[in-house]
DNA sequence: CATGAATGAGGCTTCATTCAT
DNA sequence: GATGAATGAAGCCTCATTCAT
């Protein structure tokens, strides 16, 4: 009588989930189909009845990553305070959610390196990196209006900006017991940010 | 000392080349032991002659990358000039022969994510940094002891420079159109130099 | 007597159509069991509350095609008029009904293939033949009892009617523009019975 | 030094032969690669060498049937005699060599049974029938032509022979018991070579 | 040293069949 | 009766690796 709930858009996360977790543990090529099947506690046909093929996962998992939502961040825009501060305030928030991030890694690395060779994967990514871009240069145009900064390309600056956390990002994961993401990412940025205000 | 250039060096480095353009194209998984053969102008039976496995082919092209020299760069430290502009010049070097390695970024991406699972690529990873970073920052420190600069860490600020240029690399590797290597590399060198320059 | 049609006979036939339908735009193998209850407009599920299973069906649609009833052609036996003319009559009645199997040849060249390794097939394909071979037999034994033909084996000579038809309908189906069915069968059968007459 | 020989030809014999045994065993569908690599005394990589894929090898063996050779036939034209006669001689031949295909037959019903669906192999299986339709319909027109026989279509009647030959091969098949080939050619092809001649 | 035919384990995927709802 | 999500056995094919020549 009553019809069953959909279940369609739960299993899919569900195969998701796991999907992430075993391509983190083992890699897009070394995972198996199995692996995740079982990983989802379902059966190899179950995923295929939900996705076409373990590339439809994978643009699956890469759907997932990109659209999170960074609405949060918006909010350092608001603050009444010195630019710098607002920059400083970003940073701090835009390093957490890396450190968030870490875990997810080896399965962005997966991404970055198909981004090598494939637009569609390069496309995905840029669109991954804008809206925080944005932001960041949006700041800093503000920085410059008000006199606050000194003369720059905005955009150029935004790009270093992502560029020191992507960075420091990699380098965490090759050497996370010298490399603290939040300490260092301050650091950087705070350099530039000093380098950024008009001297007195 | 030199390994004796024998024939056998000869021909690893034959294979080593072929796979190098092979991988570049393909990825490592995509890539077949028969097109590495072809790009060698050798037979699946050779390369099995000189390398024991496809493992041992990326292994030792993982070595041809850690093992490439950096001497020059040790040149920028003998120069007589403030260390900002020391700084600098390093920075156009590193971002020089960063251009140079765009084309073989999608065999280091691979690398990278392959290091998110492996600590012996993690390892080796490391050793490809650490003299850039040492030369980094060795010069920082410098820097201090001359008061040229404002009490930092070095270590931490040179980890930042590297962490802005791996940064570039990866962006630039999205997005060579918008991304300007030598330019972008400068502007956030420059910022973080100015940065830890001392306020007069 | 007649087994009562209830709901399930109805059912029954409804897939047995839509089987029919599929399998001959697909063959037996190509053919999903999804694509017979799409095309019957039922699920899955009731396909298998009617039918064991796919072989079920294709034994229905068997036995749906041997079950046939060629009781018309009887008639033609009833006619005052020369064997010949009776001949030629039930020819063209053959034909007729199998330029209506056309459309079915198909599946029926499936159970050709089949009957070459299975004997229930063979069997069960005879049974089809069987019927319009005994017509022709009486009807030849007939004219060679009123003298109009010469002395021939009338079962023989039944077997070479049949096989020209069939032989025809292969063509047919090789050749559609080219084979002309109706013209082709009477010109065949004409000379056939013509070699029958006896000579005057 | 020696060159190994080239197996190449040999083996894609080898394997063709044992697919066909294969084939006429389990059907097109039933038969597994590793059958036909078992037939073949190769292992199933092997066989992937050779073919690119199972559909392949039945490509290869339908050209194979194709492929067959007829140039004997030919020679029932050179003799000197009725025609009427060497029509009867043309026959015997051809039933021959009919006879000699009936182990074949489970194979090339799967092929009549594609080529309901697929142009391409309608096409290839009117070639197969083609040198013997012309051959039978040039002679029947030796036969108007000299007078000897009643006049006809030549191409009809050349049609409506090979149609009985099909005809008497597939209800051979389905009850070989019963049918005499040879016989029962003899004695179709008779009747209408009879049914042919001019009253005299 | 070099070749390339041969091997066979193992992956992805399909689909007939089942069964909880 | 009917549904359609779920199962899992089994097939085709790939490709790293071996080895006779």
């Amino acid at each position: 009588m009553a019809p069953r709930p959909d279940v369609s858009q739960e299993r899919r996360n569900q195969i998701i989930a796991a999907a992430i977790a075993v391509f983190t543990r083992l890699g897009f090529h070394e995972a198996r189909i199995e692996d995740i099947a079982k990983e989802a506690k379902l059966s190899k046909g179950a995923l295929y009845w939900y996705f076409k093929s373990k590339d439809d996962i994978i643009a699956a998992i890469m759907d997932h990553f990109i659209g999170r939502e960074i609405v949060e961040l918006e909010e350092a825009l608001k603050l009444q305070a010195p630019i710098s501060e607002k920059l400083m305030k970003l940073n701090g928030m835009i390093v957490d959610e890396m450190q968030s991030m870490l875990d997810l890694m080896p399965i962005l690395y997966e991404f970055y390196a198909a981004a090598t060779r494939r637009k569609d994967v390069r496309k995905a990514l840029l669109q991954y990196f804008r809206p925080t871009q944005q932001l960041l240069s949006r700041l800093i145009q503000q920085g410059l209006e008000s006199g606050e900064f000194v003369p720059v390309d905005a955009e150029v600056v935004a790009v270093d900006f992502i560029a020191l956390y992507e960075g420091l990002l990699l380098l965490a994961v090759l050497d996370p017991k010298t490399i603290d993401l939040k300490k260092m990412g301050a650091h950087g940025v705070n350099l530039m940010i000093e380098g950024l205000k008009v001297k007195s």
